[in-house]
DNA sequence: TGTCGAGTTGGCCCAAGGGCCAACAGCGGG
DNA sequence: CCCGCTGTTGGCCCTTGGGCCAACTCGACA
């Protein structure tokens, strides 16, 4: 399993932990980029690219923490492991409350390392996978009309075609092709397979 | 807000540490029960009281984290703070990645304590919450008749009366009627309200 | 100005949901 | 042995949902 596309994004201040990590991940058959500057990381970064990040927790400008955060912020939920000299409880207990996959600690034993890129690829290729649904979600939704979208909330709240078209002003006959529109360009055919979706893309069905 | 329904637990093999704390909160108000041994806390322990645990990492006997995952395994999510005085990274790791709500070295100072117990509360009336609301749902789950239940399944996962009744070898009048009864044991007047309040039951519908 | 998509509505017709009343069969208790 | 619950089914009838076809309006765009 050495050729799966999953990237380690190493940052470090210090030259010579980078090329000792990398030589070992290169030699389990990672893919690794490395980075000696938080910044020259943050603005390469491709969230699109399956991967993890070591980070440094110790570094000039941006340390570890913010970094997790800015990486946070960007939208990206890369999975992230701290590698420390000098790390403390405080620091810890902050890291893995914003999520941090793991916090080791230098020097760091290979199979400990090794054991924390699996879980991160782990908890990487579910992100993804739950980001890709959501996203193929989204695409289908934006497909829909705004018309549409009104209709499908009052749909997935339970109404009666009767019901929305009192709401909306129109007449049952207009609602029920609406409703017919969005159950195809979704894809579904019940209105619960409707209101599943609805639910995984936090559509609330409106007062 | 000193009388809220929130009581700490202290399990410290300490009693000094014990008799400090339990001062400390009781002055701002807290509910405090110690513990000197971690048996004698499980053993007395009362899950359906609000409140969060405040656990020495190292005891004799169960350590701390061997205590945390005998709460969790009791099904018990009783929010745990751990408090300690000799704690390494990798013990920290491994409580918060347990759910800890925070990893405290002794000493500590009374707000960060009382920070930590803070968020344990909220943690715990939000676990509790939830638990009420899946627990009022389940009583009522339980009043459908097996057969109920089964037709249910087939509703939720969008089949028609007559494909049900198929399936379950019954006419497709039967069905209405057993779904009808679904409906008004549930108390939902709609579908779309059924698929919800099975997907926060967890049913998945079968196949 | 003509075309196109979105939104609208009508008629026709059939399938599906569901309320009401009645009835029958097992099965466990009193 | 009768009672009540569960599960079953039938008939009757009305409401809802929804497919098919046609038509109209309006704003945008070429």
């Amino acid at each position: 399993m050495t050729d799966r596309e999953f990237t380690v994004f190493l940052v470090d201040d210090d030259e010579s932990v980078l090329k000792a990590i990398t030589r070992l991940l290169r030699a389990r058959g990672h893919r690794v980029q490395s980075f000696t500057s938080p910044s020259e990381f943050l603005s390469n970064h491709d969230p699109s690219i399956a991967g993890c990040a070591i980070l440094d927790v110790a570094m000039p400008g941006l340390d570890g923490l913010a970094l997790q955060q800015a990486l946070g912020a960007s939208g990206s939920c890369r999975p992230v492991i701290f590698l420390t000299g000098r790390g403390d409880i405080p620091t810890t207990v902050r890291a893995m409350r914003a999520g941090a996959v793991d916090f080791l600690t230098k020097p760091v034993s290979d199979t400990d390392l090794l054991m924390a890129i699996a879980q991160a690829e782990r908890r990487d290729s579910e992100a993804r996978a739950a980001q890709a649904g959501l996203s193929s979600l989204n695409t289908r939704l934006a497909l829909l009309t705004p018309r549409e979208r009104e209709v499908m909330q009052h749909v997935v709240a339970g109404r009666l075609n009767k019901q929305i078209a009192s709401v909306l002003g129109t007449a049952e006959k207009t609602i029920k092709v609406h409703r017919g529109r969005v159950m195809a360009k979704l894809g579904v055919r019940s209105v619960a397979d409707l209101v599943r979706l609805a639910e995984r893309a936090g559509i609330s069905g409106e007062a």
